[in-house]
DNA sequence: ACATAATTTGCAGTTTTATGCAAGAAAATA
DNA sequence: TATTTTCTTGCATAAAACTGCAAATTATGT
């Protein structure tokens, strides 16, 4: 049998299937798995499939959401990610929160750390699942059309069986004597919830939205462990900020 | 035996088999490899099949499939997700599954139509995100790196607790004989909770996976109550498919 | 018809490619 | 953590491709 022939045989397994394990592919064509493992190394490589653990998967299933350009400030949430992800450790236990600072936080995740991700939002769920040795666990519940996350009391009661190292948690508006505050109540709710369950809640936020406010509150900047701006920490627009208890990064 | 002979052979078998080896058309002309070989390097430079190791492949073998719509079988799948689309009901509480087809349907949803719909899915999720009258509630877990799908104990749990009216499904596989199946065993056991929780469970299938089988077993062709495939319902492919229970569309 | 040139064919030796196997590393699983 | 599965790497073998060359065939000119 001709190398392109299996090659077309297994491409085509992989379109109908989604996915193919090695070993049945061998088995199917009556070739050793190197075999198999070789024309799918190919295959890969000239894009008509994904290569995966034990087998393959088609690239129908690999949704785009990459061609994300269109971040706002996007300089300066990957400085605040960069710091961000600077506090993550092997093993860690985290919560992710839903935004685009948040999802940019997700995207540097290094691709060799190992991590326990919990996150509400789905954006930063389908980032998460190109990490290799994340575990990742989407919160479910009633999704919130513009914030793209999971809400609502099922959402809020599931937080409350967990617990995790850090909570990294952006806002809608931020202000030294309001503290954190939303736009909607229900993405509040949730909030709340995660900074619960948080052993640190750090906040992530561009210094576009220090002194703003509107109407629901999530929490009191007291209730912050650490704060990250892409301003460097000693910066005086930080001042109204500092206290014994925060960390400013 | 000419030179031209012998190719107009060689091409002829190509578009026939769609492959051939050297060795066979060196024993079927009579003629030692090496001329067949170079009659192939001839009809390979100009254009007229493919030279491969061992042999030569049509040139219509190598391209079709890879002509990249991402999804494979799109057309076929687009009036499978037109027919099941054409069961929902305005107020109605569904459940759709992971998969391309049934993304395909996500994507059908009138947009006036107004539904509370319940995925494991992320994609799915997204998708029903931008249908305006769409309620999404998703179901949390651990989420499945390749299928994309919230999988364990959590979301068969909180499956638990849910009814719907219609359950859309897709397959790995299916039979009539050993009924539907699937690759990765976790799969299985959210898809048993989705027919479950489902009043009626609609089987969304292209043509194509009839009569394949698996590892895991989801359930009996007869838990199944309205099979739908891109083949007209009286195709006699669908007979071994038919019973008093099952509804074919 | 014949000689000569050009092309085609088959063969031998060498190089390249494809495949399977085995051992240790890495990853997934229990 | 221990265990199984899968991956990687290197290697051996066999099949196929390439090279050069000589014999055979075909074409061409006289």
């Amino acid at each position: 049998m001709l190398k392109e022939e299996r090659q077309r045989i297994i491409l085509s397994e992989v379109d109908l299937h989604n996915r193919i394990q090695l070993t049945d592919m061998a088995e199917l064509l009556d070739v050793s798995v190197d075999t198999v493992r070789r024309d799918v190394k190919d295959l890969d490589a000239s894009q008509k499939l994904q290569k995966v653990h034990g087998g393959a998967v088609s690239l129908g299933f690999i949704q785009p959401s990459s061609a994300n350009n269109r971040t706002y400030a996007l300089e300066e949430k990957r400085i605040i990610a960069a710091k961000a992800a600077g506090l993550l450790k092997d093993g860690g236990v985290i919560f992710i929160d839903g935004g685009t600072t948040c999802l940019e936080l997700a995207r540097q995740i290094p691709e060799k750390m190992s991590l326990t991700c919990f996150t509400l939002s789905l954006p930063v769920a389908l980032q998460l699942l190109s990490k290799p040795k994340v575990e990742v666990i989407l919160i479910g519940g009633k999704i919130s059309r513009e914030a793209q996350i999971a809400t609502g009391a099922h959402a809020v009661h599931t937080l409350a069986d967990i617990r995790v190292d850090y909570g990294f948690i952006g806002t809608g508006y931020v202000d030294a004597l309001h503290g954190l505050t939303e736009f909607d109540w229900e993405v509040v709710q949730v909030k709340k919830s995660v900074i619960d369950v948080s052993r640190k809640s750090v906040l992530l936020c561009i210094s576009e939205k220090l002194n703003s406010q509107h109407r629901y509150r999530t929490c009191d900047i007291s209730a912050i462990n650490t704060m990250i701006t892409e301003l460097p920490p000693e910066h005086n627009r930080l001042n109204p900020f500092r206290s014994s208890e925060i960390h400013i990064l």
